[in-house]
DNA sequence: AAATGCTTTGCAACCGATTGCACCATTTTT
DNA sequence: AAAAATGGTGCAATCGGTTGCAAAGCATTT
């Protein structure tokens, strides 16, 4: 079906090892005979097969792309910056969608028999051990939205979550709020756990403010606003502080059903800035969590990786900050 | 760095050949072999290179999967749903993220480098010869959300527009809205104007009944805020059908700007009932296109084209109903 | 004119698998 | 008991490239 190396060669007249050399950038090769591939190559719409220059290179050019948060709509800018982000440097993304399962050997078995450069486990609900068990088989690996602290033996890149949980809890502390709750996303997920604590450390500066805690199902609207309407069954907090604006969004649903109005009844303030929370009709107070930063700097792990495998690892950790928009009341 | 077939075979004292035949479903191998390899393989965590057999099986189970519509939420259901029903049939997705360039040489260059075994095109905005490129260039191909009628040259999955603009408009009529208007998407989208042609087929049935008709810039919820925002500047009419929902929620949007209320004030229909149309903040008067449905066949196709890669090219398409929820007034 | 060094080129082995063919060992048939 | 059919196995070629090595080409130096 493919036009191969070898009728190149031959309309060229030269040998196939001078038709490679002529696609391998910076192999010797004269401009005479690279003319004369290039005309015959182009004559015939000859493009070389990566996977079978891959046999011998060890190079596919292939990036495992790891995830299980397909119900969280931040994870459609997620994709889209990564897909851009992994073809503008030449490499292409293969995507696994991990449904239910979290035992990696599947995925470690599936991604090395495509012989992937590297893997990007996308998710901050997997477990650490999940991004390890493709180190320790030898795939080079970077943990986007992981956890950083517990995690030292692969690339993490993404926020400082427990940071964020005191943040938040800066902030509702400063609006007056006289009782709060953190509502966290699923209990095993590290992300809920950490801005969990960051929250409960820092409101332990502030004794005299009841706090409560519970975690939804998932991060997904729906558990957010069940979860939500859980708590308005009983003696809801004044403001809560929702691991995830997917989590917000559905905990504002739920609000409304109850007739509350956001801000002004009960404070509601989320994590991650998706597109959606500008919306009017959301207008979510919010921390900002920096995607488009978060990527970048996982794809040049990965490239950095491609060049030096047994990289010492790292975590690269990005600032968040508040976006002030109409789900608190406003500070004093 | 991976285990091959080779070592395999040394170590469980056979050849290359019947380690190669222990993993071919349906090859000539004694059970007592068989024991053997499988013990070895085990022994040293071997599992095949897919890529080195497509060389010579010419198959390598990766299926492009090709899309522009990156900040439509629907597309996050429509991946989650494609990646699903690819990996259970044990096919992997590759990602082509086009963002703005709409000619297909590249993509295909590329996808046909890694040798897909075959390419989905997943976008109603695409033109039909975008996927016509892939068929010509002997790659098989199914344009999901494609264009049915002038597309006689590829599979094509997805509904039928020209029907969900008469059902939008006959929906609106039996309301008794006495000014009607479209709000599609790209005027260069066939799905656009397939759904507007439907429209003003049906309202031509009902000439006491104005008609107006626009286009927003994408299938964006920006976009659609600016359209709806620029109409209310002027004369709107009493009901919209809006030609995506997301469009209709960026619509919703600009509605609340000006303090209307959505099924009171003026009639709002979308196309495609996303999740979020769902939402209780949202919840819009909708035609349900059955993405999952669509994106099973597409799949199907795309498995039957491996058996037979010549198959006649067909149209599946897939019926639509109305959602009722609330943005459009009862009907008397 | 011969020696030297550098670049260019082709040969041939190799990457990790699959597969047609021939051969061998069984089992079944006569 | 011999012949035929059957099933299993290994050899070696092949898929589409890459690359170390040695030979060839060419220009420069002495």
């Amino acid at each position: 079906m493919g036009v191969t190396l070898k009728e190149v060669a031959a309309l060229a007249g030269v040998s196939r090892s001078a038709v490679s050399r002529t696609f391998t950038p910076g192999a010797s090769v004269s401009a005479k005979t690279r003319a004369k591939v290039e005309k015959a190559a182009k004559e015939l719409g000859y493009s070389p097969n990566a996977l079978a220059s891959s046999l011998t290179t060890g190079r596919t050019k292939l990036i495992g792309l790891i995830s299980n948060n397909f119900h969280n709509p931040i994870f459609l800018e997620v994709f889209d910056q990564f897909t851009r982000a992994l073809q503008e440097r030449g490499l292409r993304p293969l995507i696994v969608n991990l449904t239910d399962e979290t035992e990696p050997a599947n995925s470690v078995r599936m991604l090395r028999q495509y012989s992937v450069d590297a893997v990007i486990v996308a998710s901050s609900t997997l477990p650490p051990s999940f991004a390890k068990a493709f180190h320790d088989a030898g795939v080079p690996v970077v943990h986007t939205f992981g956890r950083s602290a517990t995690s030292p033996e692969v690339h993490v890149v993404g926020i400082d979550n427990v940071e964020c949980g005191r943040m938040a809890a800066r902030e509702l502390v400063a609006r007056g709020y006289a009782s709060v709750g953190y509502l966290g996303g699923p209990i095993d997920a590290t992300s809920a756990l950490d801005r969990q604590r960051g929250f409960i450390e820092e409101m332990a500066n502030h004794p005299r403010i009841p706090v409560s805690h519970s975690f939804a199902g998932a991060y997904s609207f729906e558990a957010g606003r069940a979860e939500m309407l859980r708590l308005l069954a009983g003696d809801p907090a004044q403001a809560y502080f929702c691991g995830d604006d997917i989590l917000s969004i559905g905990a504002l649903s739920a609000l409304a059903d109850h007739g509350l109005k956001p801000g002004f009844d009960i404070g509601i303030i989320g994590l991650n800035d998706m597109e959606m929370s500008r919306w009017e009709y959301i207008n979510l107070t919010t921390i900002h969590q920096p995607i488009k930063q978060i990527i970048t700097a996982s794809v040049d792990l990965v490239e950095e990786m491609l060049k030096t495998p047994d990289r010492y690892p790292e975590a690269r950790i990005f600032p968040c900050r508040v976006i002030e928009r109409g789900t608190l009341r406003p500070r004093p």
